[in-house]
DNA sequence: TTGCAGTGAGATGTATACAATTGAAAGCTA
DNA sequence: TAGCTTTCAATTGTATACATCTCACTGCAA
């Protein structure tokens, strides 16, 4: 019982959705997936409430779940949500953070600024957000800003890829934000998160809109 | 199954803890709840597991499940997290209210401002307040705020009586909210909503402090 | 007295059988 | 043919038995 057969059934669905391999819409059935993990229906079961609850699941036909559908409309309340949250969390951070954090922070900003590979810079975005989250002080606000970022995963995963202007406007809006944080002005600095998470809905709005129909809206 | 026993159980848990019949520490054991309910383990099973989702359980020993503990630190997050979420409804509101709903929100204030029961004033209370999550146009936003007012039930609820000194100073701040929002300024709404959860917490933390110390920090 | 291994009770995790619900499709009637 | 009713299969909900884990307690040895 060390680990539990409904936790890593939970995560590898949560995978499967990221890496795009289950598209929204697509049923979950407890008996079927029971069969593909080897396990009885019970642990497949409390994965899929789970899954229901982190609201990357709903209800279809006769109760079943598939994969959460989402409008566009609903897609962008989920990003303004996320964008609210980080900047609360940043602006908070500007007047917290310590002396070290502040230094690191400016480190993995001239790491971003010396890198020009889309996937290790992809990396070193994250741990610059890492690094916010973490100087805000708040653990109650960070998990609510991971549980939120989960729910946009499977958009941002099947859709994402770095471009290069993209890259470029990315590593502007981090030196606009670390300058904030660093002469300690919150409100600064939730207005130029805001604004940065913002300009990543948009770069992700166009790729979607750019898609066929049936796969921009799947729910319409 | 019109009904399903795990939901109807998951909810009279949250009331029995909001009404402080069950005290943080206290354990939940499936056999036990399920004959108290009559029902099987399996659908107390899965309101127990949502209970800890919702951090109002979390594993004792032998993994059972206890009514969470809280430190009064996580208290002090858990407030700051709320009133940084509801400023930034207020805000948003401030800036997205329609008319009707600006002349709903004066309403409530004047009823507040009529209004000398503590009970009913209480119910004034909710209301104004839901007016606003409503205004802001986010249902991410609202629904992540409900999910925190409901963890910190169990300390409000069990906590909270209506002092008039504190009655009075909650009508001044909400005539501040308002006007802010009226004159749709989403600083100064920000920052005065956040102010106002603010007292609140203050106000629990003086009653929880003046409780007997085996009662005011459980997990100690 | 201290430390540790064995043991057993208490609790959750999982498997499986059966019950209940839902929705769609077939069939009947006007 | 349109609309209503009935039926039935698909799917989840619940009950129960068994498996597994955890931890407190006991007893022995150093």
């Amino acid at each position: 019982m060390a680990i539990r057969a409904a936790d890593s059934i939970f995560e590898t669905l949560i995978d499967a959705i990221m890496a795009g391999q289950m598209v929204p819409g697509e049923p979950l059935v407890e008996q079927t997936l029971a069969e593909q993990f080897g396990v009885s229906r019970t642990p497949v079961r409390e994965a899929l409430h789970r899954l229901e609850q982190a609201r990357l699941a709903e209800r279809g036909a006769r109760r079943a779940f598939v994969v959460r559908r989402m409008a566009p409309e609903d897609l962008a309340e989920l990003f303004e949500a996320t964008g609210e949250i980080e900047s609360t969390l940043a602006a908070l951070a500007a007047k917290r953070m310590s002396e070290i954090e502040r230094r690191k922070l400016e480190t993995v900003l001239d790491e971003g600024d010396a890198c020009d590979d889309p996937a290790t810079y992809s990396e070193i975005n994250s741990r610059f957000h890492e690094i916010i989250k973490s100087g805000a002080r708040n653990s109650i606000l960070a998990a609510t800003l991971d549980e939120l970022n989960l729910r946009t995963l499977a958009w941002r995963a099947a859709n994402f890829r770095e471009d290069s202007r993209r890259l470029e406007s990315s590593r502007v809006e981090h030196r606009g934000i670390t300058q904030a944080i660093l002469s300690q002005d919150a409100d600064t600095t939730r207005r130029k998160m805001c604004s940065h998470v913002a300009s990543s809905f948009i770069v992700l709005s166009d790729i979607l809109a750019r898609r066929a129909p049936e796969q921009r809206a799947p729910k319409f």
